[in-house]
DNA sequence: GCCTTTAACTGGTATCTACCAAATTCCGCG
DNA sequence: CGCGGAATTTGGTAGATACCAGTTAAAGGC
């Protein structure tokens, strides 16, 4: 059963409404007040339970939907979904990603310089050639061990100088509000080189799952451009795929 | 500049106002009526031009928004994001896959068959050790090359039986109206077994891309695990990730 | 001339209302 | 008792309206 509090909306809060109704649904769902499969109470129901519009539950429950924490059936109800877990990859740094796997992230510096970009680096940035950028190459270790070299471009306008950097890049990004929020990844199985098996302590040839990974602001302006080679022995990608339209799902 | 005719619309037609004007406003995108940073009409207008409600308008931008085809302005407008190439791997099988990268897909038969699942099959279908299982496993060609070895496992109960399947797995899922509409999928480098060296011809120890693809209905429910090898020198994997909060952007 | 203030945009949130369409429930008929 | 069909309940779409909140550009004062 799920038990909303009506006097923990408030209209004058910061946050709107249909978000904070959505936060509240949520921390339930977490903190197990209703169990998986189980149904909401209807749009209407909530509605003047909780005395705000219809449509304004049906925004929070959308973002809900999107989030894959329910389903809806039209004409049947709105069902919380089963547990999923989630996709390690979302869009998270290296340090962010390790913490989520339970791993101690760490590193050490192999390069941190100011310079001009190479072509296809100009060219995957939207830059011309005489526009500076920083570089940063690390090698990228988890619980001590070593498991990916990493070695990331970035417009110098997008961050003061190479020592903002410290532990994340991302961080540094932050900032400066010009975290990615969109981002794509090209992924590929490869053999480890010699210079990337003394760094990483693999034998030469052994299996290497490069990503290239570009970053991109709202606007859609590219601000990160991260080529990385992971032990393949060590580390796997998961992520998640949907469809584009999300309609309403079926279910017995 | 956008041109929207009025009389393209239809209130009668199945499908709703809203996806009928974002499929106007996403050809119009695509086929360069409007270049990229150009701002579209404000929502006001449009509804207005359009006969529609605002808030109709608002629905149809918000889909294209999530499609990552526009870009938000509080305060300033509504913006063409500039062209962005699409990840190839949205929820589609190999043959879709194949053709989005304009190669010629093809397969030959290793295995079809019903059969028992094994315990870690039955685990990630959340299926009991005596439910049937159909098995799938080829060789997956383009453009006449072999380029990955594919076993699929699917509940019985999903698929009449093992003839069901021709080319593709997915159409035959869509007939019984079980496509997935959400995966979860785990990548991962490693070299070519000398089984797996002899079926693409490879050498053995050459790089291998391992992908391990859990298929899920609306309501949660699995109903496609497949793992597959591809070869690492010839298919590389694109994939997006967002934040989860998609909020506007910022544009100079 | 420049800077500040103000007004006129823009998108963002929220309301009430109406009706359509899919699922489910209930009831009566055979 | 079983089945079919109607009534109810659920989500889905669409409208008009109001006001809030950032942005931008024009108007005003210095």
């Amino acid at each position: 059963m799920l038990t909303i509090v009506k006097e923990q909306l408030s209209s004058l809060s910061a946050t709107p409404l249909y978000l904070q109704l959505a936060d509240m649904i949520r921390n339930q769902i977490r903190d197990g007040g209703i169990r998986t499969g189980e149904a909401l109470p209807s749009e209407r129901e909530l509605s003047d339970a909780v005395g705000i519009s219809r449509v304004t539950v049906r925004r929070a429950i959308e973002t809900l939907l999107r989030e894959g924490l329910l389903s809806r059936r039209h004409g049947s109800g709105t069902y919380i979904a089963p547990r999923i877990e989630q996709p390690a990859a979302l869009l998270a740094g290296f340090s962010a990603d390790m913490r989520n796997r339970g791993l101690m992230p760490g590193s050490h510096w192999l390069d941190r310089s100011a310079g001009l970009p190479t072509p296809d680096e100009a060219m995957t940035l939207a830059l011309s050639i005489d526009q500076p950028v920083l570089r940063f190459a690390r090698v990228r270790m988890a619980d001590g061990e070593p498991l990916a070299i990493e070695r990331a471009v970035v417009p110098a306008q997008f961050l003061g100088s190479v020592d903002d950097v410290q532990d994340s890049l991302y961080a540094a990004l932050d900032l400066r509000e010009a975290r990615p929020v969109r981002g794509l990844q090209r992924l590929q199985a490869s053999l480890a080189t010699a210079a990337e098996a003394r760094l990483l302590s693999v034998p030469v040839g052994a299996a290497i799952l490069r990503i290239e990974r570009r970053g991109f602001l709202a606007n859609g302006m590219p601000v990160e451009f991260t080529r990385s080679a992971y032990r393949g022995d060590r580390y796997d990608f998961i992520t998640e795929v949907r469809e584009l339209r999300q309609e309403p799902g079926r279910q017995p």
